[in-house]
RNA sequence: GCACCGGUGGCGAAGUGGCUAACGCGCAGGUCUGCAAAACCUGUAUUCGCGGGUUCAACCCCCGCCCGGUGCUCCA
């Protein structure tokens, strides 16, 4: 089924297609490496995350590239109060965000493309568009776009700023922009920041340069989508088509997205606010990698997610139940035949799922049907009626629904476990929840063991006995529970 | 100030001009169980911020108001 999906540029749902008929060839703006990310990036990231997955569902190949901004004015300051070099501060932040994008179980982009390593790229580009009278030198040795140069400017964010002509402008000074709102392509070197020697000058690229000039260089001068949070709407993305089709006299990109940002607790995130948090904050402080998945995608990407703590629990339990009837399908036997009932109801909750995402992506829609499946089909264990011919045609359904949300299997241990070394390494532990450090005090084989007495306990009717590790495991976050087959047993 | 988005049950959150207002979580009672857990069943909004209007019919369309959020500057 084709995505339907808002489109900013033209204000409506437009439809996905590859318009080389093979690939859709997609750019989404990635991090700025200056420090951890936060779970406001993270949504962001998520939601581009299930919109490439969607595609893949449904047949589509992807050539995805994500830039890094791994120069800018923030990581100068940074590295330079840490005294080193950028090249020295960024690598520690790009590891760290891949590993989160791990976590999260975010696909890897097909291309991941550095701007300090497009530097000539960019320069070229500005000085085709020094070449197009759009840009040009002030003194001090930077360069300028000229928004002149551009009359659709404000077609994106639908700002009509020909009214917002600087109005008297005095003789230029040659220190000066030529107009307040033009923006810089080339920031000139200042002493001791980091700086490329090159053609147009020393100096290091302006932020908005490197984006064009690394789509334009693996996706070509116009390409599919291009997708990033709502901030980037403007001035980012509008500086982006002003630079590139200045000079390609094409569209940058035919779509547009933007995820809309979260809200934590009912207000902005800000580090002031004592509202802001990390994905390792969050790992630290118990809760799982794929229910911080889920709360975080299951909120339609176009509205407002409030983030709290109360709605990770939510996710946490919705993914128990998942996992529980995903487990209860694959590992249960049951009799032979098939229950038409069963599987018209898979077909039927398919059939949903994907109309569901096929519209703007509506993940909170596309819950729905696959919770009602499992519904539907537990009814039907329970009352004899699952037969061993259901099997498949519900787990297909299941995978459908994991290609896109990926929570059903329990990975959760390894982020964690990762949170638990960095904290341990970077001094953090006092970060750590202590209901965390007591649910991974103990090592499965340790938790095995005590079922296994626990088991033997019951079989002699030594009730007391059995209860006491059942509430001495409970204590640690290890929840239990007797099936027919035998004793499952989940860290909470 | 200008612009945009939203206000649906205890919480989160879909949704449509007319069918019982999805789904998840939570809560209460029941079935099952040594007791639990899981699962299932039943109940949890006669009502969709407020006031007008259009319509045979509005939560869904129009107008006004109130409240919350966001953008207009670096920001996912």
């Amino acid at each position: 089924m084709t995505l339907r999906l808002f489109n900013t540029l033209t204000g409506q749902l437009d439809e996905i297609v590859p318009s080389d008929g093979k690939a859709l060839r997609m750019y989404a703006c990635g991090p700025t490496v200056y420090d951890y990310g936060h779970i406001g990036n993270f949504r962001t990231f998520l939601q581009v995350d299930v919109l490439r997955r969607y595609l893949k569902l449904t047949g589509m190949r992807m050539l995805h590239v994500m830039n890094i901004t791994d120069v800018d004015d923030k990581i100068i300051r940074n590295a330079s109060a840490a005294g080193v070099p950028i090249g020295d501060y960024t690598p520690r932040y790009v590891d760290a965000f891949f590993e989160d994008l791990d976590s999260l179980r975010v696909e890897r982009p097909e291309q991941v493309a550095r701007a300090t390593e497009h530097i000539a790229q960019m320069v070229s580009l500005i000085q085709k568009l020094a070449e197009a009278g759009a840009a040009y030198k002030t003194d001090d040795g930077s360069w300028y776009f000229r928004l002149k140069a551009f009359p659709e400017y404000g077609k994106l964010s639908k700002k009509d700023l020909s009214g917002m002509e600087d109005g008297a402008r005095v003789d230029v000074d040659e220190y000066e922009k030529d107009s307040a709102r033009d923006f810089a392509l080339w920031k000139a070197a200042k002493p001791g920041e980091t700086a490329w020697d090159t053609p147009i000058g020393r100096g290091r690229p302006g932020w908005h340069i490197e984006c064009s000039a690394m789509a334009m260089e693996y996706l070509g001068e116009s390409f599919d989508l291009h997708a990033g949070g709502e901030d980037l709407m403007f001035p980012h993305h509008e500086n982006e088509i002003a630079q590139s089709e200045t000079v390609t006299h094409k569209p940058l990109a035919r779509h547009w997205m933007h995820v809309r940002f979260l809200l934590v607790d009912g207000r902005k995130m800000s580090k002031s606010e004592g509202n802001f948090y990390t994905l390792r904050d969050l790992l630290l402080k118990g809760y799982k990698a794929s229910a911080i998945r889920l709360a975080l995608i299951s909120v339609p990407y176009r509205h407002q997610l409030n983030f709290t703590f109360d709605g990770l629990t939510e996710a946490t339990n919705a993914i128990d139940r998942l996992r529980t009837f995903h487990q209860r399908v694959t590992k249960g036997s049951f009799p032979a035949g098939s229950n038409p009932a069963l599987q018209a109801a898979a077909g039927k909750a398919r059939t949903e799922y994907m109309a569901a995402l096929a519209n703007d992506l509506n993940t909170a829609e596309a819950r729905a049907p696959i919770f009602d499946l499992i519904r539907t089909a537990n009814t039907a264990i329970d009352q004899g009626q699952f037969l061993a011919g259901d099997r498949d045609a519900i787990l297909a359904v299941l995978a459908d629904f994991d290609a896109v949300f990926d929570v059903l299997e329990d990975r959760d241990d390894e982020p964690t476990r990762r949170a638990l070394a960095w904290a341990e390494q970077s001094g953090r532990m006092a970060e750590v929840a202590p209901e965390l450090l007591a649910r991974q005090s103990l090592t499965d084989e340790a938790i095995d063991a005590l079922v296994a007495e626990r088991t033997l306990a019951k079989r002699q009717r030594n009730f007391a006995r059995a209860d006491q590790i059942r509430n001495e495991l409970a204590e640690k976050g290890i929840v239990l529970e007797d099936a027919k087959d035998g004793v499952r047993w989940k860290r909470k």
